[in-house]
DNA sequence: AGAGCACTGATCC
DNA sequence: GGATCAGTGCTCT
């Protein structure tokens, strides 16, 4: 059972161009929250794994940060080459060119 | 009801 | 410059 909450973090996440990244921050802002932590736990459940892109969600640094359970074992270095296949390059443990490639939500509020 | 979390910013050293 | 504290909202046990 999804909550709006997290509902709204996937629409959102559906909303980043592929070949673009976004930040937990942005995406908190986006909804107008500072649940940032939060995110990560909707994340980290991995509701709907294919729909939801959490790969594509990194830290405000450019880090990935601690995708599936921090070492990020070879399945997500998988992922990390499809994301690159995508555009989205992902140098160790860091996106390659992150402030380019960061994808801020429209919000009026800002 | 309580603890934890895939974070971040600010403060402390 | 790095480490720790605090804040935050939601999920899981």
């Amino acid at each position: 059972m999804l909550s709006p909450f997290a509902k709204q973090v996937h629409k959102l996440l559906r909303t980043v161009p592929k070949g673009r990244v976004t930040t937990y921050k942005e995406l908190a802002n986006a909804m107008d929250t500072k649940a940032f932590r939060a995110i990560g736990q909707v994340m980290r459940s991995n509701p709907n794994a294919p729909n939801t892109p959490c790969h594509r969600v990194v830290s405000a640094n450019g880090t990935l940060g601690g995708f599936m359970g921090e070492k990020s074992g070879p399945k997500v270095l998988k992922k990390i080459r499809l994301l690159k296949k995508e555009g989205t390059l992902v140098h160790g443990n860091r996106v390659v060119d992150f402030n380019r490639k960061l994808y801020k939500f429209q919000n009026p509020n800002r």
